[in-house]
DNA sequence: AGCACGCCGACT
DNA sequence: GTCGGCGTGCTC
């Protein structure tokens, strides 16, 4: 007979809780069911993660289960212990990464209502009261609010003393409130009844790759392989082995980066799959989303398609997990919880006894690394295509645009074709300098310079979009002059439409085109032809559904390399990479780069289109510094308000790892690169060590000791 | 996270 | 004394 049921809570606590279960639920709990729970004087929603006959605490006096919400588990034993051991990886919470898995309304909180009591009432029109007392109590007279939402209101860092006094007095009252669960009908999707594509003319090195791939997987085993080629020849693939996979009655994981789930892919997935697939995007609307998850729920779907929260779906019969263009940066979630999807697909992947399919036409080089040593590399041997590539360096003082690659445009554009350039920054200019005083106008709440917007006419931060109207004298010393320093893509705009009056130039940022309706609108415009020259930043490299052109521009690939983390270089190659993919292939192509730093590898490697010259370089680089794939490197960032108590608990941070371990190399902490953001100060701390291991056990000590506010990422 | 507790200086 | 403000620690 059980008695007792662990608990996971979709709080950022690490920690399971333990629960008397009442003698009418004994017989109906489950292992995987969600439960409503008392926790600190609060209703949670909580998943069932184990249940116990004997308890292991005898001092702490244990409550009992307010209700068992499921009858029948929604989590698989596979599902859970993927989520336990990825937040054993990551240091995070396991119940969060449960929750990750459900649509919101499964998981109600209480909340703490604070009601306005008739003595309140009464003492607000006759007593005298302080001025904070009053200020509550005339606010609460309209409707009750939670303490979270006073504190916001009134600016405070705690309202709960005053909160726990004025009950006292009782002027009011707490009540513990459940948002009330809407019931909303659903109706099915209306899924498309399209006649499915069928897979034609795969050749033979793809049926072969296919052939290997699933010898290794059956008897079903956990196989992982890279696959290193080109976009055309990975879905081929991805195809191939989706259809074979459902042939085994058995269900695909499909990630994709968040950037690139467009209409386009979505359409190309409905077409070939039907019904069978369920795509999830991030701006899909709540309703949408959660008819989508019932799909997977009930079994309908057989592929799932999406974002790295994908990761998370409750599907079962788990056979093949594809994460494609394993590269992209998107895969990693910093906050709440931290985790990488990459390294989630493994331990999924491991779990379920799956194929597990990193793709990409320049991977990591940690995943190729470790893809080369373990013999699970597969190379697609990508054919060259015909392209002419020039790196050009000369700039004149006025222009942004070099005058040949103005020539460039200038004939492409006679000729009646389009051109793509890229540069990587929002707004006008990066920088105002007062010519007098040298001030930079910065953020007031994050250590950083603010961004010239022109069409705005704004200052603007590009961390916390704070932002002010464009000053007309520096706000220190009066001075008429200031400087712009720096080009955005609004300056390349301006000079290009100043160049080519006739042309018809639009500019694509994430700023500035709102919404996803309005980028599928301008590349639907693009793609007519109606555009003839369209500039973006990253928000353009990533659009996979762009046609071909004849030019592409890549302005100061560079500051791309300025970015302080150890992978600058491969963003830079991975960049340059994705905007050269949207060249046509028929010899007519050209691509130009401009930059200030001709002869770096990683520019002059993605111009040659050569991986492998890339990775021998980095790989170098990495070895020298003791860089991943070499070590294991954690950051952990600690975030306050107050800096001063904030260092020196770092500090003492810092000396219990360093006494708690010989094997592990601790940089910091120091100031973190943005050393206040959105009005917290953040110093950072990197630790290094040959295995993950010996990062484990430091932090399960110092961890427990040293109680801090912050941010542990984990980057491999 | 969110809530209680207890300590501190400021103020009727 | 009492009030408001803040840091600290715990939650089965």
């Amino acid at each position: 007979m059980t008695l007792y049921a662990e608990v996971a809570l979709p709080l950022p606590l690490s920690q399971t809780f333990f629960y008397l279960i009442p003698e009418r639920w004994q017989s109906r709990v489950q292992i995987g069911a969600r439960v409503l729970v008392p926790f600190r004087g609060r209703a949670l929603t909580g998943f069932i993660v184990s249940l116990k006959k004997r308890r292991a605490n005898k001092e702490i006096r244990l409550k009992e289960i307010e209700e068992v919400l499921d009858e029948k588990p929604l989590f698989a034993p596979n599902f859970l212990s993927f989520t336990r051991r990825l937040s054993d990886y990551y240091y995070t919470s396991w119940g969060e990464f449960l929750q990750a898995s459900l649509p919101p309304t499964y998981v109600l909180k209480s909340k703490r209502m604070i009601h306005l009591s008739a003595e309140g009432g009464s003492a607000l029109k006759k007593e005298k009261l302080s001025k904070e007392e009053k200020a509550i109590l005339s606010l609460l007279q309209k409707k009750p609010y939670t303490a979270t939402f006073l504190q916001r209101r009134f600016g405070k860092k705690s309202v709960s003393s005053l909160l726990s006094r004025m009950s006292r007095k009782g002027y009011v009252h707490f009540q513990k409130e459940i948002q009330k669960r809407g019931r909303r009908r659903l109706r099915p999707v209306s899924s498309l009844q399209k006649q499915l594509e069928i897979d034609f003319g795969l050749s033979r090195k793809l049926r072969n790759f296919t052939e290997a791939i699933f010898q290794k997987a059956s008897p079903k085993a956990f196989s992982p392989w890279l696959v290193f080629g080109s976009e055309d020849e990975r879905k081929a693939l991805y195809f191939n082995l989706i259809k074979k996979v459902l042939e085994r009655e058995e269900k695909t994981l499909y990630l994709v980066p968040e950037i690139s789930l467009t209409q386009h892919l979505i359409e190309r997935f409905e077409k070939r799959l039907g019904k069978e697939a369920a795509i999830l995007h991030s701006q899909m609307p709540e309703r949408k989303r959660e008819a989508e998850w019932l799909k997977v729920r009930s079994g309908e779907a057989k592929v799932v398609v999406g974002p790295r929260s994908a990761l998370f779906s409750l599907l079962d019969k788990v056979g093949l997990i594809i994460v494609d263009e394993e590269q992209d940066d998107s895969y990693f979630q910093r906050e709440n919880p931290s985790y990488d999807a990459r390294r989630g697909a493994w331990i999924r992947a491991k779990q379920e006894k799956a194929i597990l399919i990193y793709g990409s036409a320049r991977p990591t080089v940690e995943g190729f690394y470790q893809a080369k040593k373990r013999g699970y590399l597969l190379n697609l041997e990508q054919k060259e295509q015909k392209r002419k590539v020039n790196i050009v360096r000369e700039r004149s003082r006025r222009d942004i645009t070099s005058q040949q690659f103005r020539e460039s445009l200038r004939e492409k554009l006679n000729e009646g074709e389009q051109a793509l350039v890229f540069i990587n920054r929002r707004g006008y200019a990066p920088l105002l300098v007062c010519s007098n005083c040298r001030h930079i106008p910065k953020c007031v709440n994050c250590d950083i310079a603010l961004n010239y917007h022109k069409k705005k006419e704004k200052i603007v931060c590009h961390y916390c979009n704070y932002s002010l109207p464009k000053p007309e004298v520096c706000p220190e010393c009066r001075s008429r002059i200031i400087r712009l320093m720096g080009y955005g893509i609004e300056a390349v705009e301006e000079e290009l439409k100043k160049y080519f009056p006739q042309a018809r130039i639009t500019s694509f940022a994430s700023d500035e085109v709102k919404g996803r309706k309005e980028q599928e609108w301008i590349v639907h415009r693009f793609s007519e032809g109606k555009i003839d020259i369209l500039i973006g930043t990253q928000l353009l490299a990533h659009r996979a559904d762009l046609p071909p052109v004849s030019l592409v521009g890549i302005l100061y690939p560079e500051t791309l390399l300025g970015l302080a983390d150890y992978r600058a270089s491969q963003k830079t190659f991975q960049t340059i990479g994705l905007m050269m993919d949207h060249l046509q292939d028929n010899g007519h192509g050209e691509v130009l780069i401009q930059t200030e730093l001709p002869s770096h590898f990683s520019i002059q490697a993605a111009a040659s289109k050569d991986y492998d010259s890339f990775f021998k370089q980095e790989m170098k680089l990495r070895r020298l510094m003791n860089y991943p794939p070499f070590s294991h490197m954690i950051g952990v960032l600690f975030q306050g308000e107050n800096l001063r108590i904030l260092a020196q608990k770092s500090r003492e941070f810092s000396a219990l790892l360093k006494s708690e371990a010989g094997e592990i190399e601790v940089l910091g902490p120091s100031l973190a690169g943005v050393k206040r953001l959105k009005g917290i100060s953040r110093v950072q701390m990197i630790l290094k060590a040959r295995r993950k291991k010996y990062l484990d056990d430091a932090l399960q000590v110092s961890l427990k000791k040293v109680r801090l506010r912050g941010t542990i990422s984990v980057f491999n």
